[in-house]
DNA sequence: TTTGACAGTTCCATTTTAGAACTATAAGGT
DNA sequence: ACCTTATAGTTCTAAAATGGAACTGTCAAA
């Protein structure tokens, strides 16, 4: 599988981590939550080398992440803001930071705290069913083809492989 | 910075992402919770290479993430399985594919739907303020510093980084 | 005795990434 | 006029990661 192709599979995981599966793209996102619109911001802050924070940018602008607004002309500027489709990634941010406050603190504790303005309490982030409320568990969900599903997705693919294998044998 | 650097970085992301962060491991993680436990089930489901599979789940596995368990004699075969700390990682899954499913399908409509057993409906997840129960929108969290936070985390490591670059120039 | 399943390991070519230097435009100081 | 700084990139080469295929070893079944 290229990474082209997990863009067109049939499971939204795969296509989510063709655009945002990749180190500096997360901590790139990171940024962004955190307010940082500029080149060198993002420079500076991350140690990415600027070759591949470029290539980054473009591409999450591409795929509607990102708007690159100009701030000024002449020499012309531009700053990165997430659109609606990148604030959207929100949950994904805070499931990954509340494993991390979970799993990989040392004795000090946590780095950052986050507060709700709503309640004013410093929070977790819980997931639960839009329908009932319940929090959720791995074992509590079953998983069933939708529409979009290919016919036996996983089969398919498999048995795609299995034949290729056969006629490079023959 | 390198990626070993990432899991001593004082911020949980950073770390989860030292873990996790990296396509191949993402898919990994996608089979285990769809059952897959072993070597060929993984490879023949995701297409990555030997190589390469053998080397994430050791990794894995070194996280605690998976465990290596026997589950044959002569010759010795084993199957991964995901600890709790693995567990732990479903609302990132489930996070990452309710995004594709929002952004990410095509004409047809999502490739898998969720059921909730406990109400026994197709549901979204959704993220939850675990103090008032409230929707949790990137607006409505401010992000203050906790016990791991390095003094002035972002400056210090980019004054060191503007340090280093005036002792070249030097 | 051969074939096939399984779980890897090894090897080489290709692709990505790291690290540093270089380009370009303009403001501001001296 | 000349030098420095800020900003946002691009270009270059060496090092690291990945892809692709073949190979190893153990055992069961045909």
């Amino acid at each position: 599988m290229k990474w082209k192709e997990l863009e067109e599979e049939p499971c939204s995981m795969a296509r989510t981590i063709g655009v945002i599966g990749d180190r500096w793209t997360l901590l790139i996102l990171r940024e962004c939550f955190l307010r940082t619109r500029r080149f060198e911001g993002f420079q500076s802050a991350l140690g990415i080398t600027r070759h591949l924070l470029a290539e980054r940018l473009k591409k999450l602008v591409r795929q509607g992440i990102l708007r690159r607004i100009p701030y000024q002309e002449s020499p012309k500027r531009h700053e990165y803001i997430l659109t609606q489709k990148g604030i959207d990634l929100y949950p994904i941010m805070m499931a990954i930071v509340h494993w991390g406050d979970t799993h990989m603190v040392d004795e000090r504790g946590r780095p950052l705290l986050h507060q709700h303005r709503k309640c004013g309490k410093d929070f977790d982030p819980v997931m639960v069913c839009s329908e009932c409320g319940e929090p959720l568990s791995a074992k509590e969900v079953h998983t069933h083809p939708g529409p979009g599903a290919r016919s036996l997705p996983e089969k398919s693919a498999l048995e795609t492989r299995k034949a290729k294998a056969r006629s490079r044998a023959a």
